[in-house]
DNA sequence: AGCGGTCTGTTGAGATGTCAACACACCCGG
DNA sequence: CCGGGTGTGTTGACATCTCAACAGACCGCT
């Protein structure tokens, strides 16, 4: 079979552009409220709910799914606005997350999640959000 | 409501996560196949099957969702690597797939139907397709 | 013709991401 | 103690994206 169905079709453009306009609204709201990026949000509350703090950076690297070189890149930049700091511990580095960071993310968090409720859990409830819930977890092989 | 309830959590963790997965691995497939990268495709793909291999560079970017500036260097980079021409049509610029362009869909097609076959379709048997499509269809406000 | 205003792209600067090469600390067997 | 792996980050070059400023063509009105 070379080209999709109809139905076939459907379901990808559909799911194109639910991922895309999901994941863009709910980066804007974060972002409008805080200043924050995706991935700035993402490294500060993994490091301060996660271990109170501070994390080990190869650690902090596989829990975004980021290479160490982005991730190092990424961080160099966070330092430089003051939202985290660094320091060498052992073979690597531990990341700190300073008072401005620690205060942009408990700001950041009721608006993220209310924008993921206004974006994802309210319209899915018109739908059936368990079988939907199935279908996702379908999607991510356990790998 | 403060934080997130841990249904909600689970779904916005699935959604987080199946969206990121579906997206790289089928950009990988076309990629690896082509050499095209994910932009390059969508462009191709529309000047190619939507108008014959001709278009407007203004309704392209709307197609596909871009500002007129990254549109505009995109088209520059896929200009430079000889995938399509540009020609000055009275305000505007219309943009025009070579034949190495043309070639390349034709080589990332099939491959792309696969790929979403795959990463996408084939998963989703598993669960409820046209519940799952309603869902995504509340994501997406009718704009 | 002349004068704005609008539409369409381009440009350059800066932010961000990718990739491969490198540097350094640690570990383990001799 | 030495010598090479292995693990962990950093770096630089380059690709890509965003944003605001700019430039030219077109339109409508006088």
């Amino acid at each position: 079979m070379e080209k999709l169905t109809d139905e076939e079709m459907a379901l990808w453009q559909a799911w194109k552009l639910a991922s895309e306009t999901v994941r863009t609204h709910i980066a804007a709201d974060i972002t409008a409220a805080t200043g924050l990026s995706d991935p700035d949000f993402g490294v500060l509350t993994r490091v301060v709910e996660l271990s109170g703090g501070r994390m080990r950076q190869n650690r902090l690297a596989e829990l975004m799914g980021y290479h160490r070189s982005r991730l190092s890149h990424h961080l160099a930049r966070m330092e430089e606005r003051g939202l985290i700091s660094r320091e060498a511990v052992g073979s690597g580095m531990e990341v700190v997350a300073t008072a401005a960071g620690r205060e942009a993310v408990a700001l950041a968090r009721p608006v993220h999640a209310a924008a993921v409720r206004e974006h994802l859990i309210e319209p899915l409830r018109r739908a059936d959000p368990s079988v939907f819930l199935a279908g996702l977890r379908e999607l991510t092989p356990s790998k």
